[in-house]
DNA sequence: AAAAAAATGTTACATTGTATCATTAGCAAT
DNA sequence: ATTGCTAATGATACAATGTAACATTTTTTT
């Protein structure tokens, strides 16, 4: 889908929630949207400047972030501290709790769900030793195809 | 169990990888041993700065650490950039991946080892969309017991 | 003892993130 | 339109984290 389309479909949910997604914002989620890899909030600044010729500084960016993650636009990677545009924008659905495949050659990232009966599993064996899941959000370390195909990982 | 014992038996695992456990060495990995909770490179140069009158500066912290990972020794938690003295220095077995459980209030760290199905679960769910997982570890944000009773939330 | 390897020290710097206050833009109500 | 309010961004300074590169010391091996 063009970038464009889903940055308008964003636009009508940051409304949703009374907020606008500006032109500084646009800029940001357009820069994550387009890239298939997680961005830095550094990476995004020097983005805005060398590809828009916009001036954004850091700090900006990363009250951006903020924003953009808080109305579930955008996810932010712990592991990598890095971001990435939520893969369902345009879904209009309740944006649920996701789960970040990385690939730790490329760096490029899949967004899936894994089943909910696969978290069930996990959040029991976590209340067995007496402890609360309170974030399913699950980051795992991968080969994407291409890069376990050039490094001959057997299938 | 004694903090000495488990140093010890740790000094033990280093020369079965032909290393030693020097002095720097057995701070550090004291000082993980002791906390409940995951440190940083920097809390950890602190706490020989402090607690023993050792100096120790960041750059070596990190060089020790990484020594530390590479045998086992301790673990590392990528969503903290924080490391944990590994639970079971003691038991001389195979170290296997672990999990952790952090709570996200007070920070103790919990390793557990999730079973093997549902790492299984996990790893077939991504060879569905062609990734292949290539770390098990996993690191979940909970709510320790004692937290998640302060805050009340429901058994 | 000499050579080699392992371990640590030291300095400098790159990167990442936050605190704080200032400024600007958008909008509602008088 | 102007005042006043809030959202949004700019700007500066700094804190925190991490790494590169080379020097020095300690230990081991020959």
């Amino acid at each position: 889908m063009k970038t464009e389309a889903i940055l308008d479909q964003a636009a009508l949910h940051c409304e949703s929630h009374g907020r606008k997604l500006t032109a500084k914002r646009r800029q940001v989620l357009a820069g994550l949207v387009k890239s298939e890899k997680a961005l830095s909030a550094y990476d995004l600044a020097d983005y805005c400047r060398e590809k828009l010729g916009t001036s954004l500084l850091p700090m900006s960016v990363y009250r951006i972030l903020e924003f953009l993650q808080s109305i579930g636009l955008v996810h932010r990677l712990n592991t990598a501290n890095k971001y990435v545009a939520c893969a369902h924008i345009t879904c209009d659905h309740a944006h649920e709790i996701p789960q970040f495949l990385i690939c730790k050659v490329c760096g490029s990232v899949r967004e899936v769900g894994i089943t909910k009966s696969l978290i069930k599993g996990i959040s029991q064996a976590v209340e067995k030793v007496g402890f609360h899941l309170v974030n399913n959000q699950l980051e795992l370390e991968c080969l994407c195809a291409d890069c376990a195909l050039q490094q001959g990982v057997a299938q």
